[in-house]
DNA sequence: CGTAATATAACCCGTTTGGAGTATAGCGGG
DNA sequence: CCCGCTATACTCCAAACGGGTTATATTACG
């Protein structure tokens, strides 16, 4: 039983040269090939493909917006990125509407129909590059200091890590400081802010627009 | 130059197999093998491994945990996970901590040289059982974008009071519910904003304007 | 010099929380 | 009619927390 697999793909020139490597390749066949992502939202339906690969830079409708829209459509097809952007933020989204792979148009052919058997199996086939960035995308951001109250320094780093949800232990660690001096600091910090509880200093915090700049981070 | 690996592992049969496999392997090189976390860390530092093996369960602190602190001492260090466990929570935290791979035990002997030479390019190795779930990550209520909407409404009820301050037990006394009902709840809600503490869940809450009205919260 | 404030660290004790189960009931969609 | 989801409730256990107390070293201010 082949497996049906679908375009969408703006350029003819890339689309037809897809198109021609799936149908030689023994185990595929090629059930549609669409230019816009709105033409495959209309065909895709019809021909349910178990493997779309997907150009993300279309006319009209991105190649995310159609990956998001289709997935709501046909939950059970997989589909492929295959674009040039290998940045954090085309990533980021493209795995959020629902991509179960993605590759950068330089892949050689072979490595195409090795990620649709790949994705078919239940791989994710990336490139090294690429799941080191997806792995990346995990990794928190952090922000600085914005004190005001008349906390002292020393209770104004802990209460802004309190406030970001660390443990005391984790304070402790992160402030290079014994656990008991922490619990102190946080026990003298709820005797200031008239609090009995870390959730209760935290939304005090918080709510008070004391945060320092957060700045914004990349593929968040 | 042989690239120098250490493990941190504490069967000491399997430790030792790992050993001997890179020491056999052309091009690398054990420099330590410890059987904890806490060893790990003493050791580390001196050595400055390239490569980390690391098991996840280990007695006393967790692979995690110390993939987190290993990775603020020696942020060049790449850690490859090791381990038996194949689920969600498990890869997430791992990869929050800074992991750069993640392999199952069950994994073949070359897999991990290959595994080794694929993170010191730049990759990261997984299986494609684990390179699925990772993507999945992104598309879930949880990763990072819109979590809150995932909630059901008694969550989210909750989880405004939570967010005030208030412990458990007044939140069930407010919402005519049992203490035992809401620390359900609570769980439900850490599980789908995937933090471990109130305050985590609070300061989610809170930075993600999700807040309805509020009213002062008079003395407690 | 004496005193106050701060930062550090260590006990003890009871309560709360986090995490893992088990179980029941209602509700809506195949 | 069963299955999955939600809400409800309870038990057990270990860890974290909140609060009380004591103690040392440092620094700052009259």
């Amino acid at each position: 039983m082949n497996i049906n697999v679908a375009i969408v793909e703006d350029s003819a020139g890339v689309r037809e040269n897809w198109a021609k490597l799936i149908a030689a390749a023994p185990g595929f066949q090629c059930v549609a090939a669409c230019e816009s992502g709105e033409a495959a939202l209309k065909r895709f339906p019809a021909v349910r493909p178990e493997v779309v690969l997907m150009d993300i830079n279309l006319p009209g409708m991105s190649g995310i917006e159609c990956t998001a829209r289709l997935k709501a459509k046909l939950p059970a097809t997989q589909i492929l990125m295959v674009t040039v952007y290998a940045d954090n933020e085309h990533i980021f989204e493209a795995l959020k509407a629902g991509a179960s792979g993605y590759l950068l148009k330089c892949a050689a052919p072979e490595e195409l129909t090795l990620a649709i058997s790949d994705v078919m199996r239940g791989g994710a086939p990336m490139t090294g590059q690429i799941a080191r960035r997806v792995i990346e995308l995990f990794r928190r951001p952090a922000t600085d200091s914005g004190p005001i109250t008349e906390l002292t320094q020393r209770e104004r780093e802990i209460l802004e890590l309190l406030a970001k949800g660390y443990a005391n232990k984790e304070i402790a660690t992160r402030l290079n400081a014994n656990l008991e001096t922490v619990r102190v600091h946080v026990r003298h910090i709820y005797e200031k802010l008239h609090v009995h509880s870390r959730t209760e200093a935290a939304a005090r915090y918080l709510d008070s627009g004391e945060r320092g700049a957060r700045q914004a981070v990349a593929g968040r």
